[in-house]
Order: structure tokens, then sequence, then C-alpha cells
DNA sequence: CTAGGGTTAG
């Protein structure tokens, strides 16, 4: 514990200060939080022989902190044990505590295994720095050890010792042991639970943890709506956000974040305007005002998140950047993206994996085939960021739109990671582009290869075999998916009218205007073959990921939402969609067409791209 | 003296 440097090697001077003086004047300092006069004091005390009460320790320690000085909180460390006093449990407890927010959890370690008697604070001190460094085991270990020595956990204890827990079996068992010595009512061990539950996926436990809740406050709302939120559920989280407004709460900073995450994946561009006045008041906020920026962007309103982006002038981090860059270039604003990418290199934050991801992307989708390969080649040096996988993908991509299809291939070989059903499937859009159906063919084997489940490969397979008079083996791939129950989900598009989402799922019925909204549908078409629009069915290709074909085309979910927004919508309203499919080709040109016809601007959502049409073009250049 | 919630890609 002593170090040759310290001040207590030297021998004791002679002080005629008066011991209670000496001491008083250490515990004023103590409180004044002024350091280095309780520094120096504690040095003379030390010459005497003198100590003061643990309290006032504490309170020197607790200055230490604030202050991050390392070396004086040793010092107090060696003091406090350096008169022959055995120091109380509770002093020993507030110096490994100082050494975990230190950092030092070695040096906490071995207060913590050197003193007599660790009490429940101590165990769950360590605890918590263990799970807060993500040494998940070690604190599982020690729940377990402390149980050994007949220390019962707290409230505190849960709270720490859940969120180490990486696994469902160990969260179930430690939630039937919370149960059983009635700690889950307490709001920091039930928000811990919801939090956790939500983390592994297991968002029906979350939510029946929730729902058992009497009384609860904002954290643990918090912490349910975050967890539909993270994991995609957002219908589910922007309901928990309204039922907790009705129970009287106020959104903070974490609710809005997270509201605005679900606005982001259902692309409620009018509900996140609304978020967005609550935003206001905290404009400080760096990370919800990032999630405000990429609602705009993924809800295709770049004008928004263009001039969000302006007014976040003074603080913006590498995520504000990023997120800016991915979001012009998923809309298709490649050479924006590009530019921003530049400014950002100049001044702004050092891009990271994420950045470059965004870059990457934009030069793919604008077949910016140099700038994109030089990118790539110069990440490593110029931000030492080694290609991942998805870098990879985006170059895959880049060449095989390009139509550079072999080197798309060499690449998928060369590099150094496995490929995934992901890089297959890149390499496969890449053929439906240029109509290779060769390479499609083994693209779509090597997918359900690793994806089993990936119904619209199947479809595709079986459809390219189907066109090239192979019956036997488009047969056989329907047999396949048949016996592993691989299913295809229904076409649908969604469109936010006046606070209320629309739904339109092929071959459903439902609406309650359906019948009004087919018949515009169908004078619409007659007024656009008026004007050279042919219906495209024949696109097999094309069917990757797009709606049936075989079923009535003119009814694809997106051509009924277009409709009902030109009904339902003012004129000069730009009319938002979103897919779950991707949009298939005669879809697009229907869209391309109405836009000008009808003189809109229609932005539609797919899986992976956004488009803009605007006057008979879109913004992904008819390259998607 | 010990505890809970939010942002970029996939």
């Amino acid at each position: 514990m002593r170090r040759a440097t310290s001040i207590f090697n030297h021998a004791p001077a002679i002080c005629s200060v008066s011991a209670h003086s000496l001491v008083d004047e250490f515990t004023k300092f103590c409180y004044q939080r002024d350091l280095p006069r309780a520094m120096k004091a504690m040095e003379a005390m030390h010459r005497n022989r003198l100590s003061a009460d643990a309290i006032t320790y504490s309170e020197l320690i607790k200055c230490c902190l604030v202050r991050g000085a390392v070396q004086q909180g040793r010092l107090v460390h060696e003091h406090v044990f350096s008169n022959g006093y055995e120091p109380k449990t509770f002093l020993i407890n507030t110096l490994i505590n100082m050494y975990v927010k230190f950092g030092l959890l070695d040096e906490a370690r071995n207060l913590f295994d050197e003193m007599p008697d660790r009490n429940v604070v101590s165990w769950t001190t360590m605890i918590s720095a263990y799970s807060n460094s993500n040494l998940n085991h070690k604190a599982l270990e020690f729940l377990i050890l402390m149980l050994r020595e007949g220390v019962r956990p707290n409230m505190f204890t849960y709270s720490s010792v859940l969120r180490a827990c990486d696994g469902l079996l160990n969260l179930r068992q430690l939630h039937g042991s919370i149960m059983k010595v009635g700690l889950e009512s307490d709001v920091f061990v039930r928000s811990a639970l919801i939090d956790t539950y939500s983390k592994l996926g297991a968002q029906h436990d979350a939510l029946n943890v929730f729902n058992e809740m009497i009384t609860g406050d904002l954290v643990v709302w918090n912490s349910i709506i975050g967890g539909f939120a993270q994991n995609s559920d957002g219908d589910e989280a922007v309901n928990l956000y309204k039922r907790m407004k009705r129970a009287g709460f106020v959104a903070d900073q974490s609710t809005l974040t997270s509201v605005l995450r679900a606005c982001t994946g259902l692309a409620l561009l009018e509900l996140g305007r609304q978020v967005h006045v609550h935003v206001l008041k905290y404009d400080q906020d760096l990370i919800l005002n990032n999630a405000l920026l990429d609602m705009y962007c993924k809800c295709g309103s770049l004008e928004d998140a263009n001039l969000l982006f302006n007014r976040m002038m003074t603080e913006k981090d590498v995520i504000s950047w990023s997120t800016m860059i991915a979001g012009l270039a998923q809309n298709g604003f490649s050479a924006d993206a590009l530019k921003l990418f530049e400014s950002m290199k100049s001044k702004g934050p050092k891009p990271n994996y994420i950045t470059i991801l965004g870059v990457l992307f934009a030069c793919s989708h604008a077949g910016l085939v140099n700038d994109g390969w030089y990118y790539f080649q110069s990440m490593k040096q110029h931000f030492g960021i080694d290609p991942g996988r998805e870098h990879y993908g985006c170059i895959i991509d880049l060449l095989g739109r390009a139509g550079k299809l072999d080197e798309a291939v060499k690449l998928i070989h060369e590099m150094n990671h496995e490929p995934d059903a992901v890089t297959w499937r890149i390499l496969l859009g890449a053929c439906r582009v240029h109509k290779n159906v060769d390479l499609a063919i083994y693209a779509a084997k090597e997918i359900l290869k690793l994806d089993p489940a990936d119904a619209g490969t199947y479809i595709l397979l079986a459809n390219i075999y189907a066109n090239s008079q192979k019956w036997e083996d488009a047969a056989e791939v329907r047999r396949k998916m048949g016996t592993r129950g691989v299913k295809k989900d229904p076409g649908c598009s969604w469109i936010e009218v006046s606070k209320q989402v629309h739904a339109f799922i092929l071959g459903d019925n439902s609406h309650p205007r359906i019948e009004e909204i087919k018949r515009e549908l169908s004078q619409l078409i007659q007024k656009l073959m008026r004007v050279g629009y042919v219906p495209d069915t024949n696109f097999v290709l094309q069917d990757l990921e797009g709606e049936q074909m075989e079923d009535s085309l003119q009814y694809h979910s997106e051509k009924l939402a277009i409709v009902f927004g030109l009904m339902s919508l003012p004129n000069q309203k730009t009319i938002h969609i979103r897919k779950n499919l991707r949009i298939c080709g005669d879809c697009h040109i229907f869209a391309k067409l109405v836009a000008q016809l009808e003189n809109r601007v229609i932005v539609i959502r797919d899986p992976i791209r956004y488009h803009h049409f605007r006057g008979g073009v879109c913004s992904c250049g008819d390259y998607w």
C-alpha cells in the first residue's frame, strides 16, 4: 500500500498546533472543498498521528472525485490506513467507489479483497463497476459469491447486476429471485428488468414487467418505450407514449428520442413534426437532435433535415454528420452527400466506420465507381478504419450495379470476410439490374444456403426457371418453399393522412374507401395511358422483392396509397409512402408519370432506398 | 458509501 514517494514516509515533524485545531481546520477545508489546503492539513495531522472522522474523509474523497484528483485520492487512502486506525466499512466503501469512478478497477478490487467486513454496499459497488465495464461474467460471479457469504442483495445490487445479464436464462433466474424477495416493485429494479429483457429482445417479458407496475416513474416509461423503439416495434412505442401522456407524465429527452426513433422506423413524418415541437425546449441536447435529424432524413424530408443540420452549427458530432451523409445518400442525393463528407473532412469530427459506410453507399447509388473505389482504398490510410463486411458490400454493389459483375464476384472471393446472405443479395440485386440470369441463379442459391427462409429469393429463382422454361426446376423451388413453410409477406404500403396511418395491403379490401380508391386508380391509369403509359408486367427479375406480378398489377399497394394520397392530401403537399417490399418497375414508372401529370412530389421509401418523384423523374435515377 | 431510460449502419 505504501509508496517510496509517499509523504507519510518522512519522519513525523514536531508540531505546536493543538490537536483539536488541526483536525478542525482539516474538517473545515474538507467541507469547503478546498482540496489543496485539506491535503496540507491532512499531512500535518498525519505528522501528529491525528485522524478525523470517517464522514470528513468521505467528504474529502468526494472532493477528489469531482476534481479527478487521482493522486490525492491515493494519499487519502494511505492516510486513512496509516495511523493504526481501522477505517469503518463505509469509509472503505467510499474509497473503493473512488477507485471505481477513476476507472482503477484493480485497485478497487485490492481494497475490496483486503477489507474485513464487506457489506452489501461493498459488494454492490464492485458488481456495478464490473457491469459498467461490460465484465458481465464478473458481475454475475460476484453476485453468487456475495450470496454464498450470506450478504443479502438489495435493490441497488439487483438493478446493477441486471444490466450484466446477457442471457435470457440468467435473466429469468434473477427475475425469480427478485420476485422472491419482493424487490420487483422498486422503480430502479423494474426499469432495469424492462431494459434488460428489451436488450435481449424479449419484449413480451418486458411488457409483462411493465404492466405489473402500480406506481412507476418516467424512467420506467422510458425503458419500455425505448425497448419497443429499439426493437423496431414503433407502433407499440408510439402507443405507450400516448398512454404515458394520458397517465400525466411529461416526456423528457429520453422519451422524445425513443419516440422519434419510432417515427423514423414507421415513417411517421407528421407525428415526428409534432414531437419536434417538444424537442425545442431541449435544443441543447445532441442525442435528441441527432434522433430528430435522422427522423427527417428517413421520413424523406431532406428540407427539414438540412435546416436542422445547419441550425445545429455549434454542436455536431460524428453521428450528426454520419446521419446527414447517409440520409442524403439514401434519398438519392449522392453528390450532396459527398460534398458534405468533404466539408466534414475539413471542419468536422473524425469520420468513423459508419460515416464511411454512408459515403460508399452514396457512391454505389450514383454509380460513382472511381470515387467509391478511392474512398474504399484509402479509408484505412486516411481514417484508420479497416474495411468491414459492410464496406465490401457497398463496393460489391458499386461494381455490380456499374455492370462490372465479374469484378464484383472477384471481390467477394478476395475479401477477408466470409460472404453472408446480405453480400449475395447485393450481387443478386446487381444481376437483376443487368439481367444476368446465370449469375443470379448462383447468387440466389448461395443466399438460400445461408438464409433458407428468404421468400423473395425462392420466388425470384422459381420465376427465373419458369422464364427459361425449366418447369421442373421451378416446381422444385416452389416445393422446397412449401416444405420449409416459407411464405412471402404481402405487399403493404402505409401513408399518413391527418395523423392517421392508412395501410394498403395487396389483396386486402378492408380500407373503408377502397372501392372509391380503386375507381380513381382505374381512371388515373386510363389518363396515364393516353400520355403513353404501358403497364409493364414483364419484370421477371424485378420480382426479387417486389409485389407479386400474377396478382392484378394495377392494385399494387403503393398505387392505391398514391391515389389515396392524391385524394386526401392538399394539392401542394408531398405524398409520403412507406413500403415493406421493394418497389417494382411498373410502379416506379407509374409514380414518375403521376408526379408529372398531377404536379406532385411523391416520396416512396422501400426497405432499402428512397424514391423522390418530381416532375417525371426519380431521385434514384432509375437505378435501384 | 451502492442502482434504472435516449442518437448514425446491419
